[in-house]
DNA sequence: TCTCCGATATGATCTCGGTCAAGGGATCCG
DNA sequence: CGGATCCCTTGACCGAGATCATATCGGAGA
């Protein structure tokens, strides 16, 4: 896993060397062993992280303990941006799964710098209304589809256009259980049930096999676009 | 029920006399029945709608026809705001609940608008930072409450501070069912459940007594602040 | 190679909420 | 006044998925 610099974000790329450079000041390395607390659902928003290497979840919590995870996040990502706009608290937690490195960029350095590059500010918006189409699309799938429906559409997400008919898991099947709001015991039988039905082969070690593409799209429901 | 000038929306609050009267000639004026179909989920998204009066449902639909509510908007609210800026397509349907009149503002409108008073955009990132945070209390919801929290929590986070304990629904219970995420009969039963847990009182005509403020706010679990 | 431990699988139950069905009760209208 | 319609309530039953318990796998380290 090569390494990352800031001009590798997709959200600066509308920046200028010189503007990077500048930026690259006022960044600040933060590094985080494995299974380390970002921060918690409550703090106050300070600024927003962007990831460098490593992994990172970003979940809520239930009164009885059980998580519910909004998003993993890794190289060339950054969270925690919406919270920044409305200058009050994180809604969620932040967690590393892996030792990794992040960037943490105060707020006010973010404003100011949105302030100097007025395109920039369009882009974060583009990047905020991707962010909320992505919930919208989990709040689909919490509300209105069973476990198989919201495994295929998960994995019909991720299948990649090309031959090799398989999607590789960003996390484990535990993770990926709590991000489907799902428990692991049923994440399991499901993956055996689309197995037995002949739309997956093995689903080991974090590579799942497609074999019947189009019985995958159908359980998926729909919205797989063309 | 007054009605609504463009200087009432919030979304506009930056603007200045001249920009509004400007932004008045720009925006169209669209009027619309009950039940009827502003547009449907997969539309390109041409431009934001903005709540002069009546009342509008934003939703997701199953396969099977289920409806999930993401929101409704009334009088100065706004939505669609955040499909415009990825330019792609509307990622819900939305129908209005009774006869409105809605204002349609242009995607290319609004951009230019936003680059020339660029701190409209610093308060377009607020309101679709405060979108995402309503998503994620609602994924949360869907995820790790069950009916009660879920009901609890609605009724929570509308109840005003001050001593008349009661909650004015702002739609039929039929249709916060389809919001909660819950069947109607269950969201009766839960209604029922909390009057005779000495919670609530009558719960007639959308007009919800809350008899036991604290209990209300234990059975929302928490997030409630203080 | 052996041991340990976290991740995964599988079986046996339980339960919340969904489904199906049958009323109320209010409002509007002929 | 009777009927039609919409919204809500209540009851009986059922099923997907949670829970509880146990077993197995596979990688890291001694």
């Amino acid at each position: 896993m090569p390494d990352i610099s800031l001009r590798d974000f997709p959200l600066f790329s509308q920046l200028g060397e010189a503007e990077l450079q500048q930026l690259e000041s006022q960044v600040q390395p933060r590094d985080y062993t494995a299974r380390q607390r970002i921060f918690e659902m409550g703090d106050p928003a300070l600024g927003i992280y962007l990831v460098k290497n490593g992994k990172v979840k970003v979940f809520r919590v239930s009164p009885e303990g059980a998580e519910q995870v909004l998003g993993v996040f890794q190289g060339g990502e950054e969270f925690a941006l919406a919270a920044v706009f409305h200058g009050g608290r994180y809604p969620a937690s932040a967690e590393t799964l892996e030792a990794s490195q992040l960037f943490f960029l105060e707020r006010e350095v973010l404003l100011r710098l949105i302030a100097q590059n007025p395109e920039l500010a369009l882009h974060m918006m583009g990047t905020l209304a991707k962010k909320l189409q992505g919930l919208v699309s989990m709040v689909d799938s919490l509300a209105l589809r069973d476990a198989r429906g919201r495994l295929a559409r998960y994995l019909s997400h991720r299948l990649p256009a090309q031959p090799p008919l398989v999607v590789e898991l960003p996390m484990s099947k535990t993770l990926l259980s709590q991000h489907l709001g799902i428990k692991m015991e049923t994440l399991s039988r499901t993956f055996r049930g689309l197995a037995d039905e002949g739309v997956l082969g093995s689903t080991e070690r974090g590579r799942i096999e497609v074999i019947d593409r189009d019985q995958l799209y159908r359980a998926a429901g729909d919205e797989v676009p063309v």
